[in-house]
Parts: C-alpha cells; sequence; structure tokens
RNA sequence: GGUCCGGUAGCUCAGUUGGAUAGAGCAUCAGCCUUCUAAGCUGAGGGUCAUUGGUUCGAAUCCAAUCCGGAUCACCA
C-alpha cells in the first residue's frame, strides 16, 4: 500500500476517533509537502473545518497530536501552518522501503488481475513509408501496452495493416503505369520507401491532369473525379474487391516490398506485435455485418444505392459505410475488425491508439457497433493522440515538408555517436557494443522527446532543436543509471548487511526514497490515464534528485559503514527503478555510457 | 456554420479530483572536475497562466462570454 493510501486511513480513522464523524478519502487531500515547509506529506484540513466547526489551528493540532501518538512508528513530527496539517513520516518507515525492494527487479510491477485489454497501434497503410506521426503512434501503443502489463493486464498488442482500398491502388496504378517493371531489388531503394515515391509519383500526375481538364473547361471537383489515372484507381480497386488475379498478384507484390521495409523499421524502434490483422481479411466481415444491419433496419439504402447510417438523434451525421458501387470504405472495415478482435480475446477493453483527427470516426464506430448489438462496443476505447508538428506548421506530404521515420532516427543516432567520441569515456568499447550503444542513445533520446508530451496534446518537433543530450532527456536519465552502475560495479550492496544503529536520514537520502516509494503508484497513474509522460516526468525527477545526491554525498566513502550501506542500497534501487521506468518506455539503460 | 480540442517564461513542455510565494529543460549570465562517470552539480535573471466577468475561505485548474489557433463534419484512409 502507498504511503499515501496509509495516511489517508490514519486520518479517517483518527477524525472517526476524535469527532466520530465518518470521512471518506475524497473529503480532504493529501499532497507532498512543498519544499519550503518542514515535513514529507501534507494534509489539506479547509474542506473539514465546516463539518467539524473547528478552526484549522484547533483541528491541525488536535489530528496531529493523535495522528503522532497512534502510530509513532510512522509520524515522527507534525506541524500546523494556516490550513495545512504538514506531517514527518519516520526515517524508519523510509528505510524499511528501502531494505525491503532495494533487490527487488519487479518492484513497482502488479500481479494479474485477470482482465484482458487489446492495444492496437501502428496501424500503418502500406502504401508509404512511417514517418514522424507514425513513430509518435508506435512509442505511445507499444509503452501503454507495456504499462498496462505492468499494472496487471493481460495486454495483447495488435496492429491492423490497412493493406487495400483506393489509396493502396493508387500507388500500384502508378508503377503499372511508369516503373518499367523497377524493384527495390534493382533500384536499391528500401521497399516501403520505393513504393511511398510511385504514391507520391500518382498525386503529381493526378495534378497535372486536373489541370489539363480544367483547361478544357471541366469544373475542378468533376476533374479529380474523371482524371484518367484517378478512374484506373477507382477500376482497379473494383478488379481488386473482384479477385482478379493479375490486380492481387501485383498487390501482393508490391505490399511484401512494404512489409520488408517496415520490418526492418519495427525492429530498429522495438515495435511487436502479438496479432496482425489485415483489413483485406476484415473488410469481407465487415460488409457482410453492413449487409446484416441493412436487414435489421439500422442501415440504409439511398437511390444510388450507397448505404448509410442516420447518427442525427445522437448528435452526429449521416455517415456512409458502403460505396454505390458496393466496395467498402474506411469504416466498414473496421465494423469487421472490432467483432474479429472481441471473438478471439473477449476483451475487456479494446484500445485504439490512433490520431485525433480521427475522434469522429471512433465515435461512429462505437455507435454503430451499439446499434448492431455487438457485444464489442462497450469496451471499446479511442486513445487519441495529438498531431506531431513542425516549427513551420503541419507536416504536409505535397510540400515535402514530411519528417521521414527512417531519417530521423539515422540523424539521432550519428549525433549521439559523435557526442559519445567526443566524450570519450567508452575508448574499450567493441564495435559491435559501440553500436549498440548509439542506438541505445540515439532512439532513446528520441522516444523520451516524444513521449514527454502528454498524448491528448499535439506537440512540435523541431528536428534541429530536439536532438539535445542534455537536460530533460533520456541521456540524462540513462546517463544517471550508468553512474549509479559505475559506483556498484566498485562494490556492491550487501544483501545480509545489518544496520548497527538507526541512522537519521540526510534530506537528498530521503528525498530519494520518498520518490522510490512512489513508483508503484505512477505505474497505476500512468496506466489509468494511458499516459506514459508521467513516467517520463517521473524519471527524470529521480534522476535528478539521485545526481544531486552523487554530487553532495560520497558512497563508497561514506562516513560510517552504515551509511555507506544505506547509500549503496540507495544506488542499487534507484538504478532498478530508472532502468524499469525507461523499460516502459522502451527506452534501454547502458552499463556505461 | 455545427461539433470537439487547445492557448502557462523568448522556445519546448509540467502543473493529481480547486490549496501554501505557478515549475522544469533549452537559450542567456555567474561559479564548480587531483575526489564513486561534468551527458553532471550550484546559483541568477525571465510570468497580466489569451481577455473579461462569475462561483468561494481560496481559481492556471470549475462556469459563461469574447479573441486566437487546430481538428472534424468526404462515395479519402
Amino acid at each position: 500500500m502507498s504511503v499515501t493510501s496509509i495516511i489517508q486511513s490514519a486520518v479517517i480513522k483518527g477524525l472517526e476517533q476524535l469527532f466520530q464523524k465518518t470521512f471518506t478519502s475524497k473529503d480532504f487531500q493529501i499532497n507532498e509537502t512543498k519544499p519550503e515547509f518542514e515535513g514529507d506529506y501534507t494534509v489539506v484540513l479547509f474542506t473539514l473545518l465546516k463539518p467539524l466547526k473547528q478552526s484549522p489551528d484547533q483541528l491541525g493540532n488536535t489530528l496531529g497530536n493523535y495522528l503522532l501518538d497512534q502510530q509513532p512508528g510512522l509520524f515522527s513530527a507534525y506541524n500546523v501552518i494556516k490550513g495545512f496539517l504538514n506531517l514527518t513520516i519516520s526515517d524508519q518507515y523510509w528505510t524499511d522501503i528501502l531494505d525491503q525492494n532495494f533487490e527487488n527487479n519487479i518492484y513497482g510491477k502488479k500481479e494479474s488481475n485477470g482482465k484482458r485489454i487489446v492495444v492496437e497501434y501502428s496501424s500503418p497503410n502500406t502504401n508509404k513509408p512511417l514517418h514522424l506521426g507514425h513513430l509518435r503512434n508506435n512509442f505511445l501503443g507499444w509503452s501503454i501496452a507495456e504499462i498496462l502489463r505492468a499494472e496487471g493486464y493481460k495486454v495483447i498488442k495488435t496492429c491492423i495493416s490497412n493493406d487495400r482500398g483506393i489509396h493502396i491502388c493508387k500507388s500500384m496504378v502508378a508503377w503499372q503505369q511508369f516503373a518499367n517493371g523497377a524493384t527495390p531489388e534493382s533500384t536499391g531503394i528500401k521497399g516501403d520507401h520505393f513504393v511511398g515515391d510511385y504514391y507520391v509519383m500518382f498525386g503529381e500526375v493526378h495534378k497535372k491532369e486536373i489541370i489539363s481538364l480544367t483547361e478544357k473547361g471541366m469544373s475542378k471537383e468533376e476533374a479529380e473525379k474523371e482524371a484518367p489515372i484517378m478512374k484506373a484507381a477507382q477500376q482497379m480497386l473494383i478488379d481488386w474487391e473482384a479477385g482478379k488475379p493479375e490486380v492481387m498478384d501485383l498487390w501482393k507484390t508490391m505490399n511484401s516490398w512494404v512489409y520488408s521495409g517496415f520490418d526492418t523499421t519495427y525492429k530498429r524502434i522495438g515495435s511487436d506485435f502479438d496479432k496482425l490483422y489485415y483489413e483485406s481479411d476484415t473488410y469481407l466481415l465487415g460488409k457482410k455485418l453492413v449487409e446484416d444491419g441493412l436487414k435489421k433496419g439500422i442501415f440504409f439504402t439511398k437511390p444510388d444505392s450507397s448505404v448509410w447510417i442516420d447518427l442525427t438523434a445522437d448528435g452526429l451525421d449521416e455517415k456512409i459505410v458502403q460505396r454505390k458501387d458496393g466496395t467498402a470504405v474506411y469504416i466498414t472495415q473496421d465494423i469487421g475488425l472490432a467483432v474479429n478482435k472481441y471473438d478471439e480475446f473477449k476483451y475487456d477493453q479494446s484500445i485504439y491508439v490512433v490520431g485525433d483527427e480521427q475522434n469522429y470516426h471512433f465515435k461512429v464506430l462505437k455507435l454503430i457497433c451499439k446499434k448492431l448489438g455487438l457485444p464489442s462496443s462497450d469496451g471499446i476505447y479511442h486513445l487519441s493522440y495529438g498531431m506531431v508538428e513542425l516549427p513551420t506548421g503541419r507536416m504536409k506530404t505535397r510540400e515535402g515538408t514530411v519528417v521521414d521515420a527512417d531519417d530521423i532516427m539515422d540523424e539521432m543516432i550519428n549525433v549521439a555517436a559523435a557526442k559519445t567520441a567526443e566524450l570519450g569515456k567508452v575508448k574499450d568499447f567493441t564495435d559491435l557494443e559501440l553500436k549498440e550503444l548509439y542506438d541505445i542513445i540515439g532512439l532513446g533520446a528520441l522516444k523520451f522527446f516524444i513521449l514527454r508530451v502528454d498524448p491528448k496534446k499535439r506537440m512540435v518537433f523541431n528536428p534541429e532543436e530536439s536532438i539535445d543530450f542534455h537536460g530533460f532527456t533520456a541521456s540524462f536519465v540513462q546517463f544517471s543509471h550508468a553512474r549509479a552502475k559505475a559506483i556498484l560495479r566498485n562494490e556492491d550492496a550487501d544483501s545480509s548487511y545489518i544496520y548497527k544503529a538507526t541512522t537519521s536520514l540526510l534530506p537528498l537520502e530521503k528525498a530519494l526514497l520518498i520518490m522510490l516509494e512512489r513508483y508503484p503508484l505512477i505505474i497505476t497513474l500512468a496506466a489509468t490515464d494511458h499516459n506514459p509522460s508521467l513516467l517520463v516526468t517521473y524519471g527524470y525527477e529521480l534522476a535528478k534528485t539521485f545526481n544531486s545526491f552523487v554530487t553532495e554525498h560520497r558512497v563508497l566513502k561514506a562516513e560510517s559503514e552504515d551509511k555507506k550501506q544505506l547509500r549503496l542500497r540507495i544506488c542499487r534501487m534507484t538504478a532498478n527503478v530508472l532502468a524499469s521506468g525507461l523499460a516502459l518506455l522502451g527506452i534501454k539503460a547502458p552499463e556505461r555510457m
């Protein structure tokens, strides 16, 4: 149990004993005491004054006295300032936490709670390579899954490949018309980039055709639809849904190129999946569900034979679920997928890590599933995250302002390598060890930078300024970990050591123990809020406190054997927690750097 | 236009269900490596929490209005 909940229960019990009144944890607040006051945790008394008809001083002193009297092992002092009751927790309590957990490698992780959560993330389109936005998705999804796992959930990571549809046909058409049989092998271009180039080419050709058509007097909207290359893509989609062999062959070939490129990138960033879904499989079930819904009268057909659902009564609009030519739209396959996932995993919750531009889409999806009476609907949760923008604004493919995932990773790793060489602290590393270290530092910096922002908020990524290894960065946390490990390499904490006397804790020692005690709670908060940034902030603050501690106090040459052992244990536990917290973010902690 | 989200230091971001004098990092300035890793530590300057009104013991936080920015309302995904 966390120290805050222990204090909470103690206060509730105290108020009951002293005033014969029952309160709950919601009736008052417990905060960490501000540094400028004496104490560790603070009970905010204001909300209790009226019901108890007490003055702040009266209540504070009565309660403070009571707590100290009842639990001398827990509380060692108190003071009352205005309406704040500042409690000092006894040093013994903190050192007990340390002694019980300094060797515990799974500290902070919870027992299984028997609940299942499906986390869908990454979900790429197979027509272009990953960019910065996808990285935020991958880092977030992977981290959330790991955090929930640590919190005791059975987590299934899934990925849906948006491997079919008009957008896929676009790159296929462009390749067919302009590639002259070129392949990733023949050109030496990574598969996903290769296919992406044809997607871009489609856009360019399309644009030219529109211009030439509008010059002949056609309206812009009409020209967009009537452009020959667009007609070819639409026809290809119809052929694809009909299973035309040559189209299927081309589709399979081009997708395989993309997947081989993705595999490389996924391996590098550490994304992994327990179950892969393909839109090409789920869209048929979706279409079947549309058919069922039509029979049940949940959907309706328009005169041109397109199928719709009317959600105006729920404050939304009419939404198309099937085109007039009978082909599936984006949401069709998502309905099928929701059913697939539920059938296979009987989940308690199904999380979709998808950008906030699709908030409306997921509202509609959940509502449609509900109206269809699918059991999968209740658990649907859209983990919506903000877009990644550049200082110049939103990334735009057409303007060539997209930051490619592979490029930015290369750059981070290169700068990490240069910085490491400049510092010259690992000259004895082999080439292989060095390469691994550069990856750990470069990718760590990138993940940390992206995960430190609250997922819900959009963020600005400045490619130049973001490449930093000082301050609020992964390197800072990794460095602190390596520093602790360096000390422990000289002399490890002695598991069997028993303190000779009760030592009083110095401020920085105590500050570290208070922070270490909070770690399990931080995981819970991050899991509940689906927010890895809480762990980022926590890791940084722990590292920062540790650095001050190491600068201020000697460990190996401590004042006494008791102090030395205490500090070695602090080093050990801090290193554990730093590495563990980073691991939940997908960041490795090197032994040396 | 409807709906939803956001606006905190020059820049990038924190700020638990309302609590004490609003915090970090970067950038700027001043110190600290014969001592367990200086990717570090210590300190300084920097704020009308978009604006106005309201709720109350108390508001960056809750409510309303206004201004600014973004997303969405596609037979794109």
